[in-house]
DNA sequence: TTGGTGATGTTT
DNA sequence: AACATCACCAAA
């Protein structure tokens, strides 16, 4: 049975606690039954960075972030998904690491019937917003300490080498695409499917629409 | 297997 | 208006 890491550890960059989650456990208990899934994908969103929520300074979604390290910053997105991320670095830093795929250990009945729709195992938790709904975390699972919680926190699982890790820049993003600060087990299944970053096609220009109303910058 | 798109609502 | 996403469908 592993054990929890200390305050210290997730008070590191947060590219560095990015890293060194590959591998751990993740544990939630629920309604008395336990599910742990092992972290194979993770991002890290650190300071000087545009697509870090803190960029911008506290607000009240993203106050946590500039607080303890070893919290639990769960933020709602895209209207129907939230995300479960570690807060890191120093109180005042305001740095995360975003949890995008974990692989089920323990409890996967339990996962299936959280995503009730879903066919394959694979497909339960290899996305941040999946492991949301599988593991049932959502905005009262926002703040939590980490370190001391007794139904959601993290173990250190086993250790993994540089040799199983690969890095990308980050999916999804608009902005910040040239940093490499996507963490991932190598061949692992449960890896997201998502696409990095810089290969994200923009937006559709939409032409069928408002195409009379084009947009002027600076008119 | 890949790529395109609608759903959905909070935040700035 | 943008957004740290997902599920579904069509095409190949």
């Amino acid at each position: 049975m592993s054990r929890r890491f200390s305050r210290n550890f997730y008070r590191q960059d947060s590219r560095a606690v990015a890293r060194a989650l590959l591998g751990a456990h993740l544990h939630r208990r629920i309604n008395g039954k336990t599910l742990v899934g092992k972290i194979v994908e993770t991002e890290a969103y650190g300071v000087g960075d545009p697509a870090c929520h803190a960029f911008r300074g506290a607000t009240p979604r993203t106050k946590v972030l500039f607080e303890e390290a070893g919290y639990s910053y769960v933020y709602f997105t895209y209207g129907m998904y939230w995300c479960f991320n570690v807060v890191a670095n120093d109180v005042g830093v305001g740095e995360a690491v975003l949890v995008r795929a974990v692989e089920p250990l323990e409890g996967i009945d339990i996962m299936r019937a959280n995503r009730p729709t879903v066919k394959l195992d694979r497909d339960l938790t290899n996305g941040p917003g999946k492991l949301c709904m599988a593991f049932a975390l959502d905005k009262k699972d926002n703040g939590l300490d980490l370190i001391e919680d007794p139904d959601l926190f993290i173990t250190k699982g086993e250790k993994m080498k540089d040799s199983d890790i690969s890095v990308s820049s980050r999916i999804g993003l608009t902005v910040a695409t040239e940093y490499d600060w996507r963490y991932f087990v190598n061949g692992n299944p449960f890896v997201s499917p998502g696409k990095p970053s810089d290969v994200v096609q923009k937006a559709k220009a939409n032409p069928g629409r408002d195409a009379s109303k084009t947009r002027k910058k600076s008119g």
